[in-house]
DNA sequence: AGGTTATGTAAGTTGACACTTACGTAAATT
DNA sequence: AATTTACGTAAGTGTCAACTTACATAACCT
């Protein structure tokens, strides 16, 4: 569940639908207004697809479908990501503690 | 940035390494032993991507490239979903407290 | 009923990416 | 210097995912 959670989130668009939809309800031609550069079926794809993982919820109303956030589909990305950060901050920590002679060679790019 | 970290860690093997090098630091082939679905190389260039994203670091040792974890490299990424689960968080609890008619349609398949 | 509005769906294209095998290379060992 | 060990890198392949345009459908309005 984690995988596709991810994997919806890792795509720029649909991580701004969602902030777009953080504290408003929107209907689906007025979140597909906000982006240029995609066609609105595009934007309707993404929307289903967030629909599936869970991250978005949808009722209609007329010829509307109006789109919310479901923040419970966050729970078990964030309860990963938090264990995983625990620990990764004990390492730094630690690291920190240690100290040894640093021979780093290869790191981010420096962008 | 937070794209391309959260493109990095989207991909089960690299989690699972990344999950591997938590509190050890590791050689690239100790890496690779541990995968029996993919080759050696595939995790060569996973390694790769894991560093240039920052969240990997690594250091040679005489015919030898040890990889460790690298903190800092998570930390865009948290504070953007950190921000992101507040607002989700007020959302819910402004929810809870209202309570409208939930005329909810669509939501995660149920697994 | 007929037209309009709001939206999903089908089908096809393209590009990225996770692989593979084969090869190159640098450090240790003999 | 020749081998071996531990890697990365090149080049090619198949799959998948994000698009596009064109079409289908469902609610509303007149």
């Amino acid at each position: 569940m984690v995988d596709r959670v991810l994997q919806a989130i890792a795509e720029p668009h649909r991580r701004e639908i969602l902030i777009l939809l953080q504290n408003t309800e929107l209907s689906a031609s007025e979140i597909a207004a906000h982006f240029t550069d995609v066609t609105r079926p595009a934007i309707s794809q993404h929307l289903m697809l967030l629909a599936q993982v869970g991250l978005v919820t949808m009722r209609r109303q007329g010829t509307k479908r109006l789109y919310r956030t479901r923040p419970e589909g966050l729970e078990d990305l964030r309860r990963f990501l938090e264990s995983f950060w625990d620990e990764q901050l004990r390492v730094l920590k630690h690291a920190a503690e240690t100290e040894e002679g640093r021979t780093d060679q290869l790191g981010p790019s420096p962008t």
